[in-house]
DNA sequence: CATCAACAGAAGCTCGGGTT
DNA sequence: AACCCGAGCTTCTGTTGATG
């Protein structure tokens, strides 16, 4: 999709990824985003799935804000004082006009000037409050994305189809996994070598634990079985150790940025 | 000119698989 | 069992072009 050409509604502030899908989407400054891999959600159409959910949620919970708001913010190049009041100078460098403009909609901009030959001092005072009236006349809010009201406004429905949970990464099978379980790998290290199935569970500043069935002793499958199992307790023990004060910095500020995503989602 | 959607990619973490 | 490297995945930031 070409840059500044919207997405279609269902794919409003979501872009499709190499591994998935990616929601972005800015209110007032602050960007909101998360990332949906197909890894991490088991299949592509569950990524986009929970990409939407999460993507209505951020819409429905942070509007955009009022057109009038807007418009009456001061812009970096106004030079009278007041948005939507401007002066009209003459090229003789005398002010000719004091104007106030507002623009509505696309086909409706109101204008009213004010000259200062028929009214003196009194033309700027005029045009002030004339854009005040105009301000009256704008309504509602900014308008962003043309999906983004019909999804604003939609009621929040129960999803028809159920929404996997989200893996952790430890339990992300990698495309190029060759056991079926992800961490369980087999291991042959030589030819004559019968072999032997390795759990590995690597956990951040701690290195990795694993732990090796062989083949010879346990036979191939209860080896495999074994290692698999072997898995699960490491993953367990992983899960427990990660408790929030022994997080890195760096892994507490993830935390909080779950967190706050999370909580946005149950807005 | 500010704000937004859409796109692009760097950086860091984690895992798979080979090797010792 | 441990180490290492390449690659997958996630997080986060920067850029571009449209719009009002």
């Amino acid at each position: 999709m070409p840059r500044g050409i919207p997405n279609p509604a269902a794919m409003y502030g979501i872009s499709p990824r190499a591994w998935g899908f990616e929601v972005s989407i800015v209110r007032n400054g602050t960007r909101y985003y998360k990332q949906f891999g197909r890894a991490s959600y088991g299949s592509e159409e569950q990524a986009l799935l929970q990409a939407q959910d999460w993507r209505d949620g951020v819409v429905r919970s942070v509007p955009p804000v009022l057109r009038r708001t807007r418009a009456e913010k001061l812009r970096v190049n106004n030079t009278t004082g007041v948005s939507g009041v401007f002066c009209q100078v003459a090229s003789s460098g005398k002010i000719r006009a004091w104007v106030a403009k507002t623009y509505i909609g696309q086909d409706e901009i109101l204008r009213t000037d004010f000259p200062v030959d028929a009214m003196g001092h009194a033309a700027q005072a005029l045009a002030i409050e004339e854009r005040a009236r105009q301000l009256e006349r704008m309504a509602g809010l900014s308008r962003l994305h043309p999906a983004e009201e019909a999804i604003r406004t939609a009621p929040a429905a129960c999803p028809a189809e159920p929404r996997s949970p989200k893996r952790s990464k430890s339990e992300i099978r990698r495309c190029t996994n060759s056991s079926g379980v992800s961490g369980v790998h087999f291991k042959s290290p030589n030819v004559g070598h019968p072999g032997y199935w390795l759990a590995i569970t690597y956990t951040a500043g701690k290195g990795s634990v694993s732990k090796a069935f062989s083949i010879k002793e346990h036979g191939p499958d209860t080896a495999k079985r074994l290692a698999i199992a072997e898995r699960e307790r490491q993953l367990e023990r992983k899960l427990n150790a990660t408790d929030v004060s022994t997080l890195s910095p760096r892994q507490e500020v993830r935390q909080q940025h779950a967190t706050t995503s999370e909580a946005r989602q149950d807005l």
